[in-house]
DNA sequence: TTAATTGACATACGATCCGTATGCAATTAT
DNA sequence: ATAATTGCATACGGATCGTATGTCAATTAA
């Protein structure tokens, strides 16, 4: 009587994404493992029973948050790869934004670190796939143009992305992370300079 | 008295063995955070108190299982190296069998998916320091003798050890391990053929 | 040889934390 | 208005972890 009552859908949208919300702090900050249901659900004014009941277990609601950071991560890279003037160019600034997103210390651990460990191959997440995907897509399409050399291209974007995850995991470790950074990214360009078919770069 | 006593140091490094050992096997069939350590330490007809007792906690034991298996992971792919005829192809050979590596389960869960989440960054570990800072020297090597192109030999192996390590998640998680394996090879040698100098391989 | 001390390991205990089963209250349907 | 559904809280049991303490054998000292 003295709330106003919103739909009800609305309401309980609104208690998924303060679930969501609260586990995507607890698990950047302590980390999947450490990270208390009592204590996080809690933080968002709920209890446990609201997480069992949206999500089944800490690893649905694990699920949903990294379905959210992966959401946002997609969408910057589409926007950066939409920008570049050529397709190579797209496909490199794409990759380096990748690596680039590493210093987020949420995306590090929750996307790089526990990510793996719970969920298992992060190549059959399902945006992952999109991404990888979306990069496989590229370098087949670079490969018609003639642009890059003859390969497999879904093997080699698989390698790329390991490549890209594991720069991303190194800079944000170093002690430097913006100087590694660039270390990184310059090696990174390197290495992809090498699938050209004349070894020259045409930017 | 009735038993043949052993010196007390071999009974001691007895123990450790086998707490390792039944560890090793716990964590590779059903992962770090299911392993249960009353069962395992009765497993191996001890208790949790000489777990505690020889590392700590559960994280030291499982640091000693990772240096145990990256040790032995290191000696395979000395022996690999050593056996080619050039640097470059020990260098190409020390990957791919990395990525061989993979199709054991051990060393994909332990290593590969539990390990870094554990344990953080794998680079940070002191065995695989010493693989990386060997595929540097090589790196280094092959630069010095003008096989490969111009480039930051540290950062270029973590960009190829990052690659080789997620190939080898990806053929130890398809469904035909060995058909993706070949695939995951064959991409490999061509990324890693770009770094040569002239683009032609010298094999 | 015997007494003292160290140390390897077991046992006991408390504190979390998780998952399920149950209960309640508010909304929706009839 | 009554019944049925459902979002969420509460209550309970079980598993696991870390620590604190105990015990007994092996080494060392006297």
């Amino acid at each position: 009587m003295r709330t106003a009552h919103k739909p009800r859908s609305e309401m309980i949208a609104e208690t998924r994404a303060k679930l969501i919300a609260a586990a995507r702090r607890a698990f950047a900050t302590v980390g999947y493992a450490n990270a208390s249901m009592d204590d996080f659900t809690a933080e968002a004014g709920l209890t446990r029973g609201a997480l069992y009941h949206h999500f089944g277990d800490k690893k649905g609601l694990f699920e949903a948050v990294v379905a959210q950071i992966d959401t946002e991560m997609c969408e910057r890279l589409n926007k950066i790869s939409s920008r570049a003037k050529t397709r190579w160019q797209g496909f490199l600034d794409e990759n380096i934004g990748y690596v680039e997103m590493a210093l987020d210390p949420e995306i590090q651990r929750i996307v790089l670190r526990d990510g793996p460990a719970v969920l298992g191959d992060p190549a059959l997440w399902p945006n992952a796939n999109n991404c990888i995907s979306s990069l496989t897509r590229n370098l087949a399409a670079l490969k018609e143009e003639g642009v890059v050399r003859d390969m497999d291209p879904d093997a080699m974007a698989r390698l790329i992305s390991g490549a890209s995850l594991y720069a991303a995991q190194w800079v944000a470790n170093s002690d430097d992370p913006a100087a590694t950074s660039i270390k990184a990214v310059k090696a990174f360009r390197a290495l992809m300079e090498g699938l050209l078919v004349d070894g020259k770069a045409d930017a």
